[in-house]
DNA sequence: ACCCAGGCGCATG
DNA sequence: CATGCGCATGGG
């Protein structure tokens, strides 16, 4: 069992690739001397229940307007807002939220994103969980791929993967699972290999769970990815 | 016309 | 604790 989520990993990456996830412009950034982690935080609250391909819209309408700011955002009308992020559904919702969290943000680190990844990451957990708008999915979403930080991102898709994969060891709970893969992971990949891991991995299992053979059928011929499983089984 | 997407908050039993 | 519902858009 131990090595199973680590040949998992391997599978999915020389099936899929690398996946790209969140790809920041930098040079959009440097240009507008904003912070790329406030795009990320962004982004991670407008994909809630939304394909990605909705919010590149909302996002792009964003950077077109320059509003990938705190500062930015601080200024905004909602109404404003809510027409920009609008190709993203739910957008009265995360309009209102997304100024919250940057008017907290700025009034307790000043606006500083460095400063506030610095603290420990369970109290940043704890601090984003306090903020309307932000569950365990996305309070670890923004820990990771914004803050570095090491914490296994799990969401419906990978909730989904272990009902099916012989991973009997662990119950559905948003906390099990995350510490299931942290714990397997942890014996098996070096300490250096752990966030980038994390990033890459929960990345590719939303890349299979859109793999036909996964919603289909429980399994296929000839995917390696179904001949392992099914080695297993 | 339906179903779903990189969830969350709130109201019930 | 756990289930159900509203939130909203665009693509299959």
């Amino acid at each position: 069992m131990a090595t199973f989520v680590k040949d998992l990993y391997e599978i999915l990456f020389n099936t899929f690739g690398n996946q790209y996830w969140w790809p920041v412009d930098t040079h959009y950034h440097l240009k507008q001397k904003s912070d790329p982690r406030f795009e990320i935080i962004i982004g991670a609250i407008l994909t809630q229940n939304t394909a990605w391909t909705n919010v590149e819209k909302a996002l792009e309408n964003l950077k077109k307007n320059r509003a990938f700011t705190i500062p930015a955002l601080l200024c905004i009308q909602e109404k404003t807002l809510r027409t920009l992020i609008q190709p993203s559904g739910f957008f009265n919702q995360k309009a209102q939220r997304l100024m919250f969290i940057a008017s907290y943000l700025q009034k307790q680190y000043n606006g500083d994103l460095q400063e506030f990844f610095s603290q420990d990451t369970s109290d940043i957990h704890q601090e984003l969980l306090s903020l309307q708008g932000i569950g365990p999915e996305t309070a670890d979403s923004i820990l990771l791929y914004a803050g570095n930080h090491p914490v296994f991102v799990v969401d419906a898709y990978t909730k989904r993967i272990c009902r099916r994969l012989p991973l009997s060891t662990t119950s559905d709970s948003y906390d099990d699972i995350q510490h299931f893969f942290e714990h397997e992971l942890s014996s098996c990949i070096p300490e250096k290999e752990r966030i980038p891991t994390y990033k890459e991995y929960h990345a590719l299992l939303v890349r299979l769970a859109k793999q036909n053979c996964w919603k289909k059928k429980p399994s296929c011929d000839d995917c390696p990815l179904c001949t392992l499983c099914e080695k297993l089984l």
